[in-house]
DNA sequence: TCCATTGTTTGACAACCATCCAACTATAAG
DNA sequence: CTTATAGTTGGATGGTTGTCAAACAATGGA
């Protein structure tokens, strides 16, 4: 498995970002992802009182939903946002979601 | 009971409204509501292949996030839209779903 | 008063979901 | 080669969800 299956931009579905994002957990990790940066699923999760294995969940439900891509960089797995992908696809939606969560 | 339970405005929950929303019945329930107009639940869910107490209980999950008003109105329900309180809580939000979710 | 209309409630049920734990894979480092 | 690191996978579990069906409540009309 030298890559993981990620939706294309065109297949991403509305209801699935919606329910995806309706879980807190998904949808503070997707803040995290916000400003751009590449985050380590170690480093995205670590704040948060949660095992490994369910993050490791998370990250796929976000990915399968086309929310998040997942590049392999040795060891780690290196998650980002689709923002562009997202943008195309449902203009103006992850940034008046991510307003609406960020806390300023 | 003369009126139904909403939540206040200021309480209406981003996750809450993500994840009532990431259902397809629910999402399409709002799409009907979003020209403004109210609809009572038996027209709202006319045209959907869903039991009516299944589609109670989406009027019911709707009204609870907040996402909907019920006003009684004889034997009927009236359903509308809290575009207002949704847009002062979380901007530009409903506006980008509905867009994202209208197949024209 | 009796009946039709509108919608809710309750129960049942299968499916799904978030979580933890233990075992596993794969890569990097020593 | 051996060990440590980064994540995934599969099982188990308890809780939630979407659905239908049947019974119920409330209103309006005949």
């Amino acid at each position: 498995m030298r890559q993981l299956p990620h939706p294309d931009a065109k297949d991403i579905q509305l209801t699935e970002v919606l329910r995806v994002l309706g879980d807190p957990v998904r949808l503070e990790l997707v803040v995290k992802l916000a400003d751009g940066r590449e985050l380590s699923c170690s480093s995205a999760g670590d704040d948060l009182d949660i095992h490994k294995s369910t993050l490791s969940h998370h990250y796929r439900a976000l990915r399968e939903a086309g929310v998040t891509r997942t590049r392999l960089n040795g060891r780690e797995r290196m998650l980002s946002l689709r923002r562009d992908d997202l943008d195309a696809r449902f203009p103006g939606l992850i940034n008046s979601i991510l307003t609406a969560a960020h806390p300023a």
